[in-house]
DNA sequence: ACCTGAACACCGTTCAAGT
DNA sequence: ACCTGAACACCGTTCAAGT
């Protein structure tokens, strides 16, 4: 499956330059672009995205990747501070937002998360250990899967990428959703450090 | 806005015929099939299709006004036998079985129901209807909104498209939000009739 | 091994010609 | 007033020729 034969030179600096076009174009233009405009903002023939990322679906997954990445590393950072509903709540708000960067991605994300990208890895096992994490602390129901929250953020992100007002319907659609996800005996103890809440 | 100038008899029939066309060319291949295949099956020119829906969000909303009509129809015919709750359920699952008949058409969900179309009014008036009475019984918390509802349907629409076994995750998913959106103090009594729950 | 871009296929949309 | 379909524009994808 995996194939490690390292690339020759010309050809790894040719697929820096395509994912760097690719950020740049998909942002500008969502994730529908035309990939002849990647190729060209890239400066490398047609043949040679394909070459690389032979799917729209690959090429997106690897530009996305380093954004995850650090979607996941944020999220590992501050955990250990919140209260495991708190750091669901965070990781799911990141996800939404991340979804929202590139216009028309909300409906792949769940096909992106399994692409094998390390970045998507690592925000998906990221959202596992969170949900687990609350799931033990008997904050999140038990029969709520890692799927029922990447269609909660696919929602999100579809709502809001039409929305006129980003920001408070992200906040209002998470709120609506995690409370759905709270067993009924009533909230776990925020207990954890706060800043001060409002 | 609205041109009621009537059709001359035989654009009236070329209009229906397309709209026939539509339906099963959508069913068969997805909300995305080509237009030109929908005027072949109905046996007209490419043009006169473009001259009745200039869209294809036309097209589509105009195919599916039936549908909804229906939709409509039926959950005002047996929302009195039920509890306010219970009949916003069945409203929601019959709105997500609905937008799974036209494989890729969750996304438009919300564009549709907003297209003006007989059937698109109804449903949404009646899906407002419902949340109206549901929140009155203090059912669904206030805060929840008819744009909040159709997020969830297009969700749950999405992920039942691509899911192996739609029924059982469309109820568990419906179900999830459904108790998200009920207040802290408690579910409403269950008093209305019942044929005998599981 | 890799790159290039012309060539092919396909689709959406328009509009001049016809009834 | 309406219909038709050729024509145009555009895009994804392949592959023969070249380095």
């Amino acid at each position: 499956m995996a194939d490690d034969t390292p690339l020759r030179a010309d050809a790894q600096r040719n697929r820096q330059r395509l994912l760097a076009a690719a950020e740049e174009v998909f942002v500008e233009r969502g994730a529908d672009a035309s990939m002849e405009d990647v190729a060209k903002r890239a400066g490398v023939g047609i043949g040679t995205l394909y070459r690389r990322f032979p799917t729209r679906e690959a090429l997106l997954a690897a530009a996305y990747s380093e954004r995850f990445l650090r979607l996941a590393a944020d999220s590992q950072a501050r955990s250990a501070a919140l209260t495991p509903l708190a750091a669901l709540r965070a990781y799911l708000h990141d996800l939404v937002v991340q979804t929202t960067v590139y216009r028309g991605l909300a409906t792949s994300l769940g096909a992106m998360l399994q692409s094998g990208t390390p970045g998507c890895d690592a925000t998906s096992k990221e959202g596992r250990r969170l949900l687990r994490s609350a799931q033990t602390a008997g904050a999140v129901r038990r029969d709520v899967t890692f799927d029922d929250l990447v269609v909660v953020a696919t929602a999100t992100s579809l709502a809001t990428e039409h929305a006129r007002s980003p920001k408070p319907r992200t906040e209002h659609l998470i709120g609506l959703f995690l409370d759905g996800i709270c067993p009924r005996g009533g909230r776990e103890v925020e207990a954890a450090p706060r800043t001060r809440g409002h």
